[in-house]
DNA sequence: CTTGACACATAGAACAGCTAGGCATATATG
DNA sequence: CATATATGCCTAGCTGTTCTATGTGTCAAG
């Protein structure tokens, strides 16, 4: 018996990375520990959910990728977002605005 | 290119259909046209994703199933929330409150 | 008499997120 | 020196949710 526990991001991963990567180029391992950080420890974004996402967004050509140097002197994959990666975060949050919304209504509903 | 569209309900349908069916008995049908009206047509709950979600509710003790005569005159399966249910429902309307609040931060920050 | 709304249901595909692993380097600790 | 911890990348495979596409049958309206 699982008794649950997991799935704590909902579909939000996207635009949650979008969303850092807009603040500045950065690379994936800083990534999950800004979110983690930002969200107060409630997010804890996985290293097998992160990866994934990073590539399926670059594919889909929302984040462009480039090899640099971290500040910890070693090499990292630094991420920054395309044009159509800017539309994609806009559209996601409205996306998100009309949705907790909508959960907001039902939620709100006495008898 | 599917150009996206679907994935509309994010692991939020367990959340709703407890919620609705906290109102009062109410039969499966009746549950995806209320979620769609309350959310003034947000939401718009497919029947290959009712049915399984009001099964596995079910299954995990989280609603009482009987069958009995809609208003229409005709049979239909009404739900009610047992104990537990009632217990999920407010965990899981607390999580969603801590998950809207986390995504807020993140989205909010500037710079 | 047939179309559309009601009311139930399942099969199969797609996809996201998780666990669990693996590799490599740098720094700190005993 | 050894080794543990943090950094930094990655994949494979499972599970679970949601979707599309069907299928059944009843009832009312036109």
């Amino acid at each position: 018996m699982p008794e649950d526990k997991s799935e704590v991001l909902k579909g939000t991963l996207d635009m949650l990375i979008l969303k850092i990567v807009a603040l500045g180029p950065i690379h994936g391992y800083a990534i999950s520990q800004r979110i983690q950080q930002i969200s107060k420890e409630f997010f804890q974004v996985q290293q097998g959910s992160l990866y994934p996402a990073l590539h399926r967004l670059e594919n889909r050509g929302w984040l462009d990728a480039e090899w640099r140097e971290a500040s910890s002197g070693r090499e990292a994959k630094f991420y920054k977002l395309t044009k159509k990666g800017r539309k994609q975060l806009e559209a996601e949050v409205l996306n998100w605005a009309r949705l907790s919304d909508a959960v907001a209504l039902i939620l709100r509903t006495a008898e």
